[in-house]
DNA sequence: TTTTTAGTTCTGCAATAAAAGAACTAAAAT
DNA sequence: ATTTTAGTTCTTTTATTGCAGAACTAAAAA
């Protein structure tokens, strides 16, 4: 039994031009995300309906079945979207992960410390002939060691702020 | 007249491991960095010899001449490395900019803020039809605007922290 | 004046990535 | 039983990147 309610999405010029700026935003930003998977972000974000399938998807962005599967299945992995289900539909509806993305905001945050430990096991192997170097290296260290102990706390202070 | 010293740069198996360690987590981290690009950078931080000559770089790294210039040049440019000169050489002389790299972990924390203004932007033309969807793009926005204010605080606590 | 040094710029190739489109599949509807 | 739906997977095409190697250049040295 099929009511497939086939629905007409719209989506203003004004829109359009806001996902593609932001397509290209995280294009420039070597963000990761190929452009058909920044735009599905994009779309989603931006969409009247916040909730749109696969198929809408690729409608209104104009591309194709391959296209679709493969940029919306990694965005699954990533956890940069989800979908949900209707009783009696087969069909997924697609919307953005937003509870994710402020969690990936945080992450991009202390995604700094990696870095930190690969520049303490370098400055450990550093000989002591160059202290200048040394020293300036070792101040980057501390400056990402009291990012990992202040930015966890600096969260927590926003949380309790925003919560009134 | 050419008293041209050659120095034989001694380049340890473990430093090697190193420089190409820190190739892949650049690589991996989509930094915006060719390979030739990180292992340059990560040979300026691992040599015990911290100037070193185009001819020496590119003889450590096995990479051909051009594409040692081209990575040497968009370095400079982005000022991750700067170099000196000697009296009376020709040669310049490369080193790793890490003065400059410490403004750059800066500028990549507060490199949020951007993103910020686009959703900002996208929050302003949203339907109000969707208050949950809005609420959580509200909310993002709210923490990176938060950001936008404690970072720089924090930053110059630890300025001051480190100074003693 | 020619030769060497310290690169830069150009040409071309090989590898990878992004996406289209076609062929396929499994469940549901007819 | 066959057709449609809602995708997935495979194959090809196209575009981009990364790099090598050769040709070039401008200043300095011989």
């Amino acid at each position: 039994m099929s009511d497939a309610v086939i629905r007409e999405i719209v989506i203003t010029d004004k829109q359009r031009e806001l996902i593609e700026r932001y397509g290209v935003f995280m294009d420039r930003s070597s963000s990761g995300f190929s452009p058909v998977e920044s735009r599905i972000i994009g779309l989603l974000i931006i969409s009247d309906i916040i909730e749109l399938t696969f198929e809408e998807i690729q409608n209104i962005l104009s591309i194709s079945k391959g296209a679709t599967s493969n940029a919306i299945n990694r965005l699954l992995k990533l956890e940069k979207i989800e979908y949900i289900t209707k009783p009696g539909e087969r069909k997924r509806y697609f919307r953005i992960a937003l509870d994710r993305m402020e969690e990936r905001t945080k992450e991009q945050l202390t995604s700094i410390y990696k870095i930190g430990e690969l520049y303490t096991e370098i400055l450990e192997q550093r000989t002591d002939a160059t202290p200048q170097l040394n020293d300036k290296l070792a101040k980057l260290v501390s400056l990402i060691k009291f990012l990992e102990v202040e930015l966890p706390i600096l969260l927590e202070r926003w949380k309790k702020e925003f919560l009134d």
